[in-house]
RNA sequence: UGGGGCGUCGUCAAGUGGCUAAGACACAGGAUUUUGAUUCCUGCAUUCGGAGGUUCGAGUCCUCCCGCCCCAGCCA
């Protein structure tokens, strides 16, 4: 196993310390028993990310194993097209729950046996108010609520009423099954909470063998405790339901006494992780769907040409706590580059190609240069790549009029063609009719060859460049944050649609590639020299026909430096 | 306004009464560079939401105050 980076080993966190101190003291008899618990209704983010790291990786740290359970007690909501891109996430992550894939429909037989066991202590009972009734007798934050006046039903006919749910003798919300606690607790919560309700729809694993199904708070804890699990760990705004966890424990005779501990869900600048608004995203259609390489969906951020140890690394730096958080994105993107640095090919690609006529260099003529793959990995050995008389350039690395800190290609000034020659601007064509420069003629110096000079003058600045005619013609799709503030739901006055960024896709038609870039496969990734890293899209690329994903750019010090320039142009704003 | 939580650098986050308050990202300088990338240096909280108090000593303990988050689904 490699050895961990120094400053790469697992911080120290709160739940870290409590299994620490619970294995000390022999509190679950030396076991370390965690479960990732998705519902399956929608798709895993990388805010779930957090979550499957957390318990797969202390389950992982302390010897101790670690369940995939889905909730699945509200079938209207869940569909097993869910769990399969569920699972196939959780494992795309490097999580492996082994044979150890549980569901919570699983244990209803079991869940109605302890049902009826609350009812045959005295401490559940069947409600036939009407859900707006159960409503009003809530009472409100600061009031009390008041007792159901089906609160005293003998044991006998609750166990009855309880069965006749079961038999399908009632109509979706006629009655429903109640906790007897407290309609006075100041923790709602505990005011008789739901246990079971009746829903005449079908499961997409039970089918038609229920009508009435479990609520979380029921389902959640004694599922917890039929796996045996020991830290039941999940986020902070179910910290007032662990008194419910709690009361239903200690109310049942249970196999395994599990505890629930809470931590702070992340948020993330420049985009949503609430389920409900990445589904508007898509319905709405301002995605093409949950995998769009825009969504901060693990299948949208492994379209985007995120990798599974990037995302890793990623969760061990946010760390866990219970605070609010927003975590910049540029830690993420920060995660993706150090190891695309290390691992990505390196490839030129023009992405808003600018035709360059060398002029002394002979017609029908072309060259093979060597060029290295990755200067960060050796073994990565080199390739060929053509040159030519006819090249591409990208357009921004061009200027008339340049400004002074400027040091790429203007007339009369000369740069390097990466792993080619030098090359000097003479002419600039422009069209005519709008006086857009369309072509460039330059000079190259054959003693340049590979990019050196003999007589040691210095250039400086060195482009990226593709040969026309053997250049390879692809799609390139720019993507950039979905959203163009930091934090788009923060204004409660502004609808967050409104915050998105319309430039978060930009498709390009007309990149010149080098010629191995034409037959790339689908997920390969490429930092292509310059620009950023990308990956050959999944979805729809056609073979010999790559489409490319733009992952993240390089760490651009020009652009910033652009940016500066214009802010001093512009009269400052009084603020 | 009832209850439950949380406030340490721009963003995360260590810190569990006793060296000069870790580290990462971001940011700002500089060096190296055939990617304005990478890498490498350097800088970046005399102060921990605020005010009092306890203590030889407080980010850590106490009191009060301020701010933010969660709970009134037959959702999870």
């Amino acid at each position: 196993m490699e050895k961990q980076r120094a400053g790469e080993a697992t911080p120290p966190n709160f739940i870290r310390d409590i299994i620490i101190k619970d294995l000390k003291n022999n509190t679950h008899g030396g076991r370390v028993i965690t479960r990732f618990p998705p519902e399956p209704n929608g798709y895993l983010h990388i805010g779930h990310a957090k979550s499957i790291c957390l318990n797969f990786g202390l389950a992982a740290e302390f010897g101790g194993i670690c369940n995939l359970r889905f909730d699945d007690t509200n079938p209207a909501k869940e569909e097993s097209a869910y769990v399969d891109s569920i699972k196939t996430d959780v494992r795309w992550l490097g999580f492996d729950w082994e044979d150890r894939l549980y569901y919570a429909s699983n244990y209803f037989d079991r869940l109605y046996a302890f049902a009826e066991e609350l009812i045959r202590s005295g401490k559940a009972y069947v409600d036939h108010l009407s859900p707006e009734e159960i409503r009003r007798h809530r009472g409100t934050l600061t009031r009390p609520g008041t007792n159901s006046p089906y609160r005293d039903r003998s044991v006998e006919e609750n166990l009855d009423l309880f069965h006749r749910m079961r038999a399908g003798e009632f109509e979706e919300g006629a009655c429903v099954l109640r906790a007897k606690i407290d309609m006075a607790s100041p923790n709602i919560i505990m005011r008789d909470p739901p246990l079971y309700r009746i829903r005449k729809v079908r499961h997409h694993r039970t089918g038609d063998a229920w009508c009435i199904y479990p609520m979380y708070d029921f389902a959640h804890c004694l599922s917890d405790a039929i796996e045996g699990i020991t830290h039941s760990v999940c986020t902070l705004e179910f910290e007032n339901n662990r008194e419910l966890y709690d009361w239903v424990l200690d109310n049942l005779d249970v196999p395994a006494r599990p505890r629930q501990y809470e931590f702070a869900r992340m948020n993330l600048s420049y985009t949503v992780l609430s389920k409900r608004k990445l589904v508007q995203l898509i319905t709405e259609g301002h995605v093409k769907d949950w995998d769009d390489p825009r969504m901060p969906t693990l299948s949208g951020l492994r379209r985007r040409g995120y990798t599974p140890g990037s995302i890793r690394r990623f969760c061990r730096r946010i760390g866990v706590a219970r605070r609010d958080s927003t975590i910049d994105v540029s830690l993420l993107e920060n995660s993706i580059r150090e190891e695309l640095n290390r691992t990505a090919p390196r490839r030129m690609a023009v992405l808003h190609p600018l035709k360059v006529v060398i002029t002394n260099y002979p017609e029908n003529r072309s060259d093979s240069l060597t060029a290295i793959n990755n200067p960060q990995d050796p073994n990565a050995g080199t390739r060929e790549v053509p040159f030519s008389r006819e090249l591409y350039i990208e357009q921004e690395d061009f200027m008339e009029d340049p400004p002074r800190k400027f040091f790429r290609l203007a007339p009369g000034r000369e740069v390097r063609l990466r792993y080619a020659y030098f090359i000097t601007c003479t002419d600039v064509i422009k069209d005519e009719a709008s006086g857009e420069i369309i072509e460039l003629r330059c000079t190259y110096d054959p003693k340049t060859r590979g990019g050196n000079a003999p007589d040691g003058r210095k250039v400086k600045a060195t482009l990226h460049w593709v040969s026309a005619p053997h250049a390879a013609t692809a799609d390139v799709r720019l993507y950039d944050r979905l959203f163009k503030t930091p934090n788009p739901t923060g204004d409660a006055q502004v609808d967050f649609i409104a915050n998105l960024n319309p430039d978060s896709l930009k498709t390009l038609s007309d990149c010149r590639l080098e010629p191995s870039l034409g037959t790339a496969d689908a997920g390969q990734q490429f930092q292509f020299e310059r620009l950023g890293y990308f990956c050959v899209d999944t979805r729809d690329a056609l073979p010999g026909k790559p489409v490319f994903n733009r992952t993240v750019t390089l760490r651009d010090t020009w652009a910033r430096i652009e940016k500066q320039m214009q802010q001093k142009k512009k009269p400052r704003k009084k603020s």
